[in-house]
DNA sequence: CTTGAAACGCTAGTCTT
DNA sequence: AAGACTAGCGTTTCAAG
């Protein structure tokens, strides 16, 4: 939540490095690592989780194993009045959508969704085009993965929260 | 490493629900909201991640925190024998590219890039460039994520674990 | 899947540098 | 200011039911 100065030094990278390649390694395991005692590394956490540098911890689910067998990229041409704010709205309205963004170019923004297949893609490009400042659509379907955990965890969240009322608060 | 049959009910999805939310979740705090004692959450996790379904856990990190400040899709033109593996080659070897995947469409892959600025950001895509079997690449630079967590954490590993010879195992 | 017990990890307080 | 140490408590883990 605060914005204190997010200082973060070498032992910090490491640190977050390790805590990257696996969320749920003890203090003392990256402390053995790093040269420092659990408290302190619980210290340095806790830090950068108050500066905002650690925003959460997550786990890495293979999406076609969840049955959200395809994935693909879809740019969207809005009508020249259409506030980034509306498109934020639809984002948040379809679960399917797990990023969007506004970018650079000829469309106004680029939406990365997983579908169950082909025909439930459809139905959600549907929904999109219905938007009424939702001009056209660019679709890209993604075919093959080609760096090792392309189809991970962060973005599935979505799709995966509505199992879960209330979600956990780390801390 | 296994793929037993990966049979998912109700239950592994809460608990997947809440390990993404967050992944240093306890199992007797999972098990409180799904009512299932501690070992029996430990036993589901176990299988979820024997089976493949869960590949494993990270930490999210705001890139820009991290320095890492800009983020970019490329769109790759390539000669047309050039096959999938070699673009893989090269997406490995360039840690700025944290996603890589053949898509539909004109192009023939899609590039997913971070740099800690606009000059960075050219480097890599002269880098890119001066592939042999790369004719031409489109860009698209990201201006404003549209939904939370969209700067998030998995794709962040490899530009931290240089920092790192040997990344944590889980278990 | 649960229970119970031992090993382990987390965390707060206190002291040292 | 930042880390080390210690002790109390919660968690993980394995055995057995």
């Amino acid at each position: 939540m605060t914005h204190l100065p997010p200082v973060v030094d070498e032992l910090d990278r490491t640190i977050l490095a390790l805590l990257t390649a696996n969320a749920r390694a003890s203090f003392v395991h990256i402390g053995q690592r790093v040269g420092l005692s659990a408290p302190a590394v619980k210290r340095r956490v806790d830090r950068l989780r108050a500066t905002g540098v650690i925003t959460g911890f997550t786990t890495t689910v293979r999406a076609d194993a969840m049955g959200w067998g395809m994935e693909a990229y879809v740019e969207v041409y809005c009508d020249s009045a259409a506030p980034p704010s509306r498109m934020s709205e639809v984002a948040r309205n379809h679960p399917e959508i797990v990023a969007a963004m506004t970018v650079t170019g000829d469309a106004d923004a680029l939406l990365h969704i997983r579908a169950r297949g082909i025909e439930h893609f459809e139905r959600v490009l549907e929904r999109i085009r219905a938007e009424p400042f939702v001009r056209r659509t660019d679709s890209r379907i993604v075919l093959t993965q080609l760096l090792p955990g392309g189809g991970g965890g962060t973005a599935l969240r979505p799709l995966l929260s509505r199992a879960v009322e209330n979600a956990a608060e780390p801390g």
